[in-house]
DNA sequence: CCTTGTTAGTTACAAAATCAACTATTATCG
DNA sequence: CGATAATAGTTGATTTTGTAACTAACAAGG
């Protein structure tokens, strides 16, 4: 009963990506949360919202992969700290339309300068070349390929 | 006032980490959680205990970057289960030397049989040179280069 | 020894995530 | 039309996590 063993379970591809999303995601945390208190589901709504332009919270759902229950209850924060807006969709009065109002988008470009340093700062350990084939590589992995 | 403006913040790695991360864990969660009840952490720590033979909770935590009360939490869960034994260090007495049981060995090994299917599934999508990569850049990111 | 500091691990309490059930609205189809 | 199903989003109950404080054991320096 020959068994073929190359599979190192260390090398197991959902423990490296949760380690290093870990990690990554505690250093960064560093960097914003004493700007504006936010959490983490926090500004990635806000990142998206800045991103897109308007979304509602189901569209940031499937973009983002977080669950709908974490979405309503970051833009109840995010709007009661007037950095969104809520608007409903005529057509279809169960959607609203989220937006971002100065505010949030100073917020958004302060913490997106942020982003892009840590984003800097990760990226210099590797190539050009890498960096790039790395996004593209996780991008596949999460079904998502644009 | 020029600004360089070459970074989309969609790429932003943390981000892009994250979502494959939660995506690919929890599609892995479909194919454990009703084997053998167990929650992310807890094989986490089934699978180090299965690929380096003997640790304490504090070796577990370096390695896979996992906060220690989580640790000590799916240890007692483990241990409950008889998945685990612990063992007090003769030497220094506040450590405790994990390490499976006969019944934590083969939950490891089924577990382990699970993942390098699952494994080969999301490598599937790559090439062979890709899937080296990605994996020594996630190894990278997480400052292990082993 | 004995104070002070550090480390391994646990636990209490607060914060957040998950799950299920809910409202309100729209879609489907006999 | 009218019943049933489906969808967007919210809310409450339960579970899990994170923070900080704790115990117990060791370490170093006086």
């Amino acid at each position: 009963m020959m068994e073929k063993d190359d599979f190192t379970p260390q090398d197991f591809l959902p423990f490296l990506l949760n380690r290093a999303a870990e990690e990554c995601s505690l250093e960064f945390q560093g960097e914003y949360k004493n700007r504006y208190g936010m959490l983490r589901t926090e500004w990635r709504v806000l990142f998206h919202l800045g991103i897109y332009g308007s979304l509602t919270a189901k569209e940031i759902g499937v973009r983002a992969k977080i669950h709908k229950t974490k979405i309503s209850r970051a833009v109840a924060k995010l709007a009661e700290r007037r950095f969104v807006t809520r608007n409903r969709d005529e057509n279809d009065r169960r959607a609203e339309h989220l937006a971002l109002t100065p505010a949030g988008e100073m917020a958004y470009r302060d913490l997106r300068s942020v982003a892009r340093e840590y984003d800097d700062k990760l990226t210099s350990r590797f190539s050009e070349d890498e960096a790039v084939l790395l996004r593209r590589l996780l991008k596949k992995l999460s079904g998502i390929e644009t």
